[in-house]
RNA sequence: GGCCCGUUCGUCUACCGGUUAGGACACCAGAUUUUCAUUCUGGUAAUAGGGGUUCGAUUCCCCUACGGGCUACCA
């Protein structure tokens, strides 16, 4: 007779999904599928100064590239809607009127500028229990004053009314028992002067309404857990109120703290799922897709930061992950990113793919570069070739143009000093033995090249690198015959006469 | 400052009272590849400190240190 679990990732979206953001959602979407439950979206954007145009898309296309679809979200809709928190405003004003009316709230009319007098006189200021006594609000204003403030539309919030020493305990999923004193905590806003909640409301009572069993997110969090305790137990009852999972952080690689955006560009990687590019300050910030990573890996690499089946096992699909997925695996402490690792996982990603999947991202890398497919047959063969080179896909078109057209640049100093006429009579009399070649493939090319060379009495190390210069234009890529072999013998030949001229 | 959370190689981590403390990334060395990369083999490297509990603590408890988070009419 258990419920049907319900998991819910609520973002603001006020710009790029950081790491950690992903990852809350990764770990909500792994638990909800692993038991069979829905995995809700649902947008948190009641603070409108921060609300930043186009960052709800952004959340969507980000979680669709990882493969993490919701059940319910506010494109798909759902029978809990709606999914953004700005079109439920109505309802939440009657809860914290409920709150109101139990005794458990209070309207507070402290204007922005009184609040901030006091933080300056007294110092670590909260508007608390100790302190409400001394602030203007319906605890301490004669209820005639308060109802002629509230008549008057009169800006004003509502606030928790703290209670004194009373401990407030709950079980984390991660963490185990967690015991916060209410004396502690202050009287958070509830309901702000604008009409919208607070996320302290909001999530409570969405998570009511939209019958939320299991709740995950970072563990900067755990502070106000409490007060999210306290109105559940007002307003609808501890038994009806989610599990919590508080994850911990990602951290910055160096030094101490929060990834944070800045880091990414300080240190060289990326920290955002996909390129964001804020509208009001036209900054942009990195991918991890544009930079060249598999969602495969991206998603991989994410779970494993905080989480392990307890086995030696380190590549995962997210079919294989929803199925070994657990709670009690989860870490408690954060994790510092090693962007290192990160491409030693999408790595080995690209390593498992097979070309057909790779294909149309690499397509569309090399089209970039201003190198236009259309033999797909031929792109298979050559990201065969070299896909275990490449430990982002856009290492692509640097090891692999060379397989689509003639080198537009070759590193001459490195064959020029050594050329001598030997040299070149032997590549003239390659040429002539390939013209003649029946089968043009990589080994009988291999054996062709060192019989001409012990014919020539040239040892074939002396002409391997030539040959791999005059294909390629430097010292890299595979192996040369196999090289030869892909782009024809039409190309070979033709490239080794140009490059003849070039070195003599 | 207050409150809360955390602490195993440089990094991500395994061990849930008895192990030569294991793996991976990175690093170093060797082999393969007549290029570069890949690949393979090997190596360096850790239980923050102090008290308990216990026959025995990386593991359980306490204290200290360190790190982190929160302390908005932001989420």
């Amino acid at each position: 007779m258990s419920k049907k679990i319900r998991v819910r990732f609520a973002p603001s979206p006020t710009g790029g999904l950081h790491l950690g953001g992903v990852r809350t959602v990764l770990y909500n979407y792994l638990f909800a599928r692993h038991y069979g439950g829905d995995f809700i979206l649902r947008i948190e954007d009641t603070d409108q100064s921060r609300f930043v145009p186009g960052a709800e898309k952004y959340i969507m296309d980000c979680l669709a590239w990882c493969g993490l679809e919701p059940d319910e979200s506010p494109a798909k809709g759902g029978a809990y809607g709606p999914y953004r928190q700005s079109e439920r405003k109505s309802s939440y004003k009657q809860y914290a009127d409920q709150l109101i009316k139990d005794g458990y709230a209070y309207y507070a009319f402290d204007t922005a500028q009184e609040l901030e007098a006091k933080r300056i006189a007294i110092p670590n200021f909260q508007y608390s229990l100790i302190t409400r006594s001394a602030m203007k609000n319906s605890l301490t204003l004669a209820t005639g004053e308060v109802e002629q403030l509230l008549h008057a539309q009169t800006p004003h919030v509502i606030r928790i009314k703290m209670p004194a020493n009373e401990d407030i305990t709950f079980t984390d999923m991660i963490r185990g028992e967690v015991t916060f004193n209410s004396s502690q905590a202050d009287d958070k806003v509830l309901l702000k002067a604008d009409g919208m909640p607070t996320y302290h409301l909001a999530v409570v009572v969405d998570d009511f309404l939209m019958k939320i069993t299991h709740a995950f997110r970072g563990e900067e969090w755990l502070p106000s857990a409490p007060v999210h305790i306290l109105l559940w137990k007002y307003l609808f009852g501890l038994d009806k109120m989610p599990q919590w999972a508080h994850l911990p952080l990602i951290l910055k690689p160096d030094g101490n703290g929060k990834l944070s955006k800045r880091d990414g560009d300080r240190l060289g990687f990326p920290v955002f799922a996909m390129n964001w590019i804020d509208p009001r300050t036209n900054e942009l910030t990195k991918g991890f897709k544009e930079l060249g990573f598999l969602p495969e890996a991206f998603v991989n690499l994410l779970a494993m930061l905080g989480w392990n089946d307890g086995t030696e096992q380190e590549i995962f699909s997210l079919e294989e992950l929803v199925t070994k997925f657990s709670m009690d695996r989860v870490h408690k402490g954060g994790a510092k990113f090693d962007y290192e690792k990160a491409k030693w996982y999408n790595h080995e990603w690209i390593k498992r793919m097979d070309a057909g999947s790779l294909k149309s991202e690499v397509r569309r890398l090399l089209q970039q570069q201003g190198i236009e497919v259309n033999d797909d047959h031929y792109l298979e063969k050559v990201i065969t070739l070299v896909k275990d080179r490449c430990h982002v896909l856009s290492d692509f078109p640097q090891q692999s143009s060379f397989l689509f057209a003639a080198p537009a640049q070759y590193d001459v100093d490195s064959v020029k000093p050594k050329w001598n006429e030997q040299k070149q009579l032997f590549f003239a009399e390659a040429i002539r033995q390939f013209e003649l070649m029946q089968q043009w493939d990589a080994a009988d090319l291999e054996k062709e090249f060192k019989e001409i060379a012990a014919a020539n009495q040239i040892k074939p190390g002396d002409v391997l690198m030539p040959l791999r210069v005059m294909l390629v234009g430097g010292k890299f890529g595979p192996a040369v015959f196999d090289i030869a072999a892909l782009i024809g013998r039409e190309a070979t030949i033709e490239r080794i006469k140009k490059a003849i001229k070039m070195f003599a």
